[in-house]
RNA sequence: GGGGAGAUUCCCGAGCGGUCAAAGGGGACAGACUGUAAAUCUGUUGCCGUAAGGCUUCGGAGGUUCGAAUCCUCCUCUCCCCA
């Protein structure tokens, strides 16, 4: 329809931390932070829009020239009520919780980028509705036609509970590791597996609808059908051959309970070490003492054979050894 | 400007001079079960140490005390009420 793609990177509202759904104040980053990140958003938009026909800006770019005076105009257009009637401000104003004055800013902030672009059509998820929004009101007052705002559901996290988020440690990663995605997209629950099918691949609600029935009816095996679930998301990320080696990876480490390919190695001598000491320092366990504990609940192992000693002493001598910390650390130790 | 309440371990939250590395819940991790599912059950959840034990932690800095998360002083931050 002769839209241009503008993909926009808030590096200037990312200093102030967007408020939206969150119930304290969010940590303010710095520039080089912000510069940090901007890089990793281009390099994941890419795997999914079109570089020749994106468009990326900045928010910088105009919010940044706005100066002292510019925000005073700017903050002129909108009221405190009606930035209030946000329900994550309002929630916090009655239960007590601080809001700092640049957190009103935000909406305005973001409200302002559509004026900026002159934007016909802006997209977000649907928490992002109060925001969208005020860029259209935002537009109205500088002599700008509103934009249309288009809302998406927003995507749990693995927990299927908040939604996925980086902060939150729920999330698959667009740059992870095929055999990463898998296994995490694997354990999520069966009823969260239906929200991926509808939101992360290009399957009909109609075909969605089907595969629940062939689940319910026995004609395939929920199992089965969140691999397939994996192998697409996989596919549109990485590639069909890397969502293959991902599948049989699985399959091989957890279904088969071998090893997987490649584990990070280990150089050593041979001697004598503390174990839970030897652990900790290569980082298959945070501490000494967790590394303890994780013997104890018996949830380490060399070479398929259970520690269950907190305190023993490892001596290895020459060869190979395979640790295996938790369902899913491995380290192939080397000894020479 | 005046008056009041509060800051506790990843989060919420109890504790109010020794029995506190600190209740309880959440989360996380491990084990059982399984489909590495989810749910459930059990356990663990500051660091060092083979252990005995030691060390650091309760907003920050001092102080009182044989002994402080708990008492006092100052500071920082948050909330409420009045102006």
């Amino acid at each position: 329809m002769g839209h241009e793609v503008v993909f926009l990177i808030g590096d200037f509202t990312g200093m102030i931390g967007d408020p939206s759904g969150k119930s304290k104040t969010r940590k303010q980053l710095t520039r080089e932070e912000v510069e940090k990140n901007a890089e990793t958003y281009k390099k994941q938009v890419f795997k999914i829009l079109d570089p020749e026909k994106t468009i990326i800006e900045f928010n910088s770019k105009w919010l940044g020239k706005l100066g002292s005076e510019g925000f005073i105009r700017l903050a002129s257009k909108y009221t405190v009520a009606r930035i209030l009637e946000r329900d994550d401000f309002s929630n916090r104003l009655k239960e007590n919780r601080p809001i700092a004055l640049h957190e009103l800013l935000y909406p305005l902030c973001q409200g302002y980028d559509s004026v900026a672009l002159k934007c016909d059509v802006e997209l977000g998820g649907t928490d992002q509705t109060f925001n969208l929004l005020v860029g259209r009101d935002l537009m109205r007052e500088y002599g700008l036609e509103p934009q249309v705002v288009m809302t998406m559901p927003i995507l749990e996290g693995l927990d299927g509970v908040e939604k996925m988020s980086k902060s939150l440690g729920n999330y698959v990663g667009i740059n992870e590791s095929p055999k990463e995605m898998f296994g995490k997209i694997m354990s999520i629950s069966d009823d969260l597996m239906f929200k991926y099918y509808e939101l992360l691949t290009d399957m009909t609600l109609k075909e969605i609808e089907a595969l629940k029935n062939d689940i319910k009816e026995g004609r395939r095996h929920p199992k089965d059908v969140k691999k397939q679930l994996a192998k697409m998301i996989i596919a549109d990320f990485h590639s069909k051959e890397d969502a293959e080696k991902a599948e049989e990876e699985f399959e091989r480490v957890f279904a088969k309970k071998q090893l997987p390919d490649d584990m990070p190695e280990i150089n050593l001598q041979a001697g004598e070490y503390p174990f839970a000491r030897f652990l900790a320092d290569n980082k298959l366990a945070a501490s000494a003492s967790e590394a303890k504990r994780l013997i104890k609940q018996g949830g380490v192992s060399i070479n398929g054979e259970k520690i269950s000693d907190p305190s023993y002493i490892f001596k290895p001598e020459k060869g190979e050894y395979v640790v295996k910390v938790g369902k899913r650390r491995f380290a192939k130790v080397k000894v020479n």
